[in-house]
DNA sequence: TATGAATGAGCGTTCATTCAT
DNA sequence: TATGAATGAACGCTCATTCAT
């Protein structure tokens, strides 16, 4: 029922459709099923609805994230499970991941990238902090800038996998083992 | 004289400055000092260039590596080489790096991606075969994978760092040394 | 107030004016006091305005038609005062005439020829029947498959006279003469 | 071999294939098998080369006449054979022969038309004399003018039989019978 | 004569935004 | 708040024509 909610999510599934050049406020209205002077009462203009998109994206990752690891389980298997979500969230919103970042790009919204990967960040560093409390990785790690490098490297691994349009699922297992290792030597997963 | 390269060299300076969609064929023409229409005996589109665009400056970023990493000298200094040139290369490119991967997302181009990145995938492999060849990094490592996985970290980490218009360079260097480190532990660089 | 209308109208007088090729939309819209933009709310495209302009047309010979044709005289009479009048149209509509005809042959819209047709067609049916019910033309008549043939040959007779720019009254006047008499004699006019 | 020549022919297979808007000189030149600058040499523009076509179908048309109609026959026969001709002929280039009055009428070649149509009314003339001297049609008939208005009336009818993209064949021949009646009267042919 | 790369004026169309209701 | 018809600036692309070779 509110309007700006439904809003975002028509932007969404049109852009995640269409790419951002060939949407139109038009689309994005008649899928809200809403007239196209009521968009401008939410936004003022067909991009500032990015950053909101952009929020919903990471809250959405981040609720599967609560949902798929055990935070009580070993730090190996949460790094897993963690790849596993990210790799299959990218898969979906690979093409809008792609169109958020750029349309933040063309705004001067970008800055507002980091605020928003903030929820992310901040569950990660969690994870890490509390992995290290339990002795499950290294001592010399820092959480919070490790938090960040560990996202960023899952996520560029994840594009990487899902360029192609069809990629063979045992080359994405490849990459994910490969992966996994890479960041169990990196914070020295015991 | 060569007129495809004068394009490609052209489209690069105008990107940078405007963006994409600020950014008018005429400009690009104009820049190139050719006709409008000669344009179009080149590239089939305003966004058609776009897969010449990221060539020439994954071609130029190889090159720059060449120059400033000492193929003689230490991994781990290697290593802090490629980090910095990485680095440096992102703060000058960054919104046009932004714009191009948008730009082949857009168009059906995005696949070309991965061709377009060989150049420097095969440099760092070639680096990883050689430093594992010389022990100065784990045999576990593998080196092609490993190669993709490095460069997605350094780039992604870069990324965060000149996000903020104008970050401090003291900051940049703490990131710096975190993902060195980082990096360093994950292929037991010794 | 009637926008469309007026549209049409519009473009009536700056294709009459002008020719197909050199018509912009601009011109039109600019003639109808409406925006650029507002046209294609009416018309998918430029030429799609062409069938309603034909019908434009054809109305406006038959009101033409209604207004000078004497149904109670002489059918003698009535068929001058048809070819007078088609006569003073086509040289009023000429140039339009073909392009519209042309617009419609550049699309396929040129089947709906017939159909804009229709009224002329069935006007002159309703002549023909008339009559022959008074037994002013031949009982072998067909009026259906006659009134096509003598809109044609009144058309196409019409066309031969106006192609020369300023062709002298008196040849006109012959060729008028010739037609009629061609027509009495292939319809059995008493 | 003659470069002009094969201009005019490749010119009349793709105007009858694709129109005037959407033929492009670059398609003439392609066809014909000759540089683009070349067409230059024998047309100042793309329409002047209207005429020409014009000319070649005439000549066409005529040649056919010659062929299929049989001088020393009964005129009765003649016109059949007549009509059967045209409508032939009308079928396979009717596109073309809207094209070509159009584009005559765009530019100012449109009075050349009359003087292109010369060789059909002076043959039809030619055959409406031998018919009076051979007391086949009326003595009223002048045959100038009548060829123009018999020229017309067939074209047109045959024009209106092939708006349709496959009009049935039994209903073409009823309109070919219709035709054939109604120019019998008009010229008394006994 | 012949070529075909280069030209650049020109225009149809789109679509984000506005505003009277 | 909500509407959606109207706006008009903006631009990618085409293609007839030219001209140096």
């Amino acid at each position: 029922m509110d309007k700006k909610e439904r809003i975002v999510q028509a932007a969404i599934d049109v852009f995640k459709e269409n790419g951002i050049e060939r949407t139109k406020v038009s689309d994005i209205v008649k899928a809200a099923g809403i007239a196209q002077g009521t968009y401008y009462l939410y936004f003022s203009s067909k991009l500032s609805v990015m950053p909101a998109i952009a929020e919903e994206l990471v809250n959405t990752l981040v609720k599967k994230l609560e949902k798929n690891v055990d935070k009580k389980g070993r730090f190996a298997k949460q790094l897993e499970d963690i790849i596993v979500t990210v790799y299959d969230n990218l898969r979906e919103y690979r093409k809008l991941h792609a169109l958020v970042y750029a349309g933040l790009a063309s705004t001067e919204h970008l800055r507002e990238w980091e605020e928003i990967y903030e929820p992310f960040y901040a569950w990660m560093t969690l994870r890490l902090e509390e992995a290290q409390r339990n002795e499950m990785i290294g001592e010399h790690v820092e959480p919070s800038s490790s938090a960040r490098l560990v996202i960023g490297i899952i996520e560029s691994s994840a594009e990487q996998a899902y360029l192609h349009a069809a990629p063979p699922e045992e080359e994405i297992d490849k990459q994910k083992r490969a992966l996994l290792q890479f960041v169990q030597h990196a914070l020295h997963v015991t």
